[in-house]
DNA sequence: TCTGGGGTCCTTAATCTA
DNA sequence: TCTGTAGATTAAGGACCC
């Protein structure tokens, strides 16, 4: 079961406040300066706004609309209640984003009733407990569950029985699937491709030789309804990142290092607080024009010091050959995890340094297990790169 | 005309390594 | 010890998602 919350940010904000109820709210940037729209309320929607909407574009469709700044904190929050109300329907709940998850509901007749029954009983707890509408999708799999609780939104439930998946895939169009974006729709178009019943037609090697092997076998999947049943926890994120754009674009340096320095105190801070040392620093600069560029240096030591990412990115941006041109965004992130036994192992090397090599193998082999180390031909010793060990 | 911020995953080309 | 090569890894860009 896929349950997903209805204009989120905006229904919260309705809820709290009741002068917005029954009218157009839009949250994200604030009309006359740079930014899109985030979310926005059913009477916003019916002016044509929707989410990723620039912003003035938003205003001239909509002037009477009330345009608000996102309040993160608030909806963090609320959907931890969601979450806490989604963990009392079924043990096994994967958040999806802020306003969305999967449950797996199989085994809960005796609990609840039937899967119609459990998504139902979801929609009520959330609108009795936080006064809030959810729609729903049932499914055997992730892929039609989480289509189907976009089929009758807001508010709607949908049941696709494992029978039912290619009668109710056929006619959608296949910006319904997942990973087709504006561009892909294109390309399809070009095919003569509209609607998933169409892709469905298409033999499997053709698709393979337009789209490669993952992209190919990615869409003859989804045409057919294959997709994972399996619904677990939230995987380790990747990457952390913070970036601005600025509301004028911006060419003195001096702007851009304390900007910089501020982005990589943040992303320092959110790294520490969950324990990662990142070993890759990414610089992202977005120049006038929109021309978009990425750039990123390894350090030795996994790191989460502000003064050590700001270092990396102060110098990758001097390295990417575009100081001095006008900067409308700018960000850094960290990835690439330093793993803890990672570390240790490099602490043991370099406190034993000065030790005789071989008394210090066999220390490390004690201490870390045979699998650590290996014993290059030339007699030099190398850390092993795989492993727990 | 205008296009945020925080992510993930894929592709491609260059480089490294066994 | 030298050399060609397959496979892995890295860096950058881009599509997509919420």
């Amino acid at each position: 079961m896929h349950v997903d919350m209805d204009a989120f940010f905006a229904a919260v904000e309705q809820r709290d406040n009741p002068e917005l109820r029954g009218k157009p709210v839009i949250i994200g940037a604030m009309p006359g300066g740079r930014g899109v729209v985030s979310t926005c309320s059913y009477e916003a929607r019916k002016f044509g706004l929707h989410s990723a909407m620039p912003i003035g574009q938003a205003h001239k469709r909509c002037p009477q609309g009330i345009y608000l700044r996102p309040d993160m904190k608030k909806y963090a929050a609320v959907s931890q209640q969601v979450m806490d109300i989604l963990a009392s329907i079924s043990p096994v709940v994967e958040p999806l984003g802020i306003d969305e998850a999967f449950l797996d509901i199989t085994g809960l007749d005796r609990l609840i009733g039937t899967a119609e029954q459990v998504g139902y009983e979801t929609k009520r707890r959330i609108q009795q407990q936080l006064q809030l509408t959810a729609s729903v999708g049932i499914g055997p799999n992730r892929l039609i569950a989480k289509i189907a609780s976009d089929f009758r939104k807001p508010d709607g439930l949908t049941l696709v029985p494992p029978d039912g998946v290619q009668a109710f895939l056929d006619p959608l169009p296949v910006s319904s699937l997942r990973g087709v974006g504006p561009r892909m729709v294109k390309a399809l178009e070009k095919l003569g491709i509209k609607r998933v019943a169409q892709l469905r037609a298409w033999p499997k090697a053709q698709l393979y030789k337009r789209f490669g092997e993952t992209g190919g076998e990615h869409l003859y999947r989804q045409a057919r309804g294959i997709a994972s049943d399996i619904v677990g926890e939230r995987e380790m994120r990747k990457s952390v990142s913070k970036e601005v754009t600025f509301g004028e674009d911006v060419t003195e340096a001096e702007v851009l290092r304390e900007t910089l320095l501020a982005l990589a105190g943040e992303v320092g801070r959110i790294a520490r607080k969950e324990n990662l040392c990142g070993k890759t620093v990414t610089l992202k600069i977005r120049l006038a024009g929109f021309e978009t560029h990425t750039k990123q240096c390894k350090v030795e030591q996994g790191t989460n010091s502000d003064r050590r990412i700001f270092q990396c990115a102060w110098s990758l941006y001097h390295e990417s050959g575009h100081a001095g041109r006008p900067v409308r965004l700018i960000g850094v992130g960290i990835s690439d995890w330093e793993r803890d036994s990672e570390r240790q192992l490099d602490m043991f090397v370099d406190e034993n340094k000065e030790r005789d090599l071989f008394a210090a193998v066999d220390q490390i082999t004690d201490r870390f297990g045979k699998g650590a180390i290996r014993m290059g031909g030339s007699g030099n010793v190398e850390k092993k790169d795989e492993g727990d060990n």
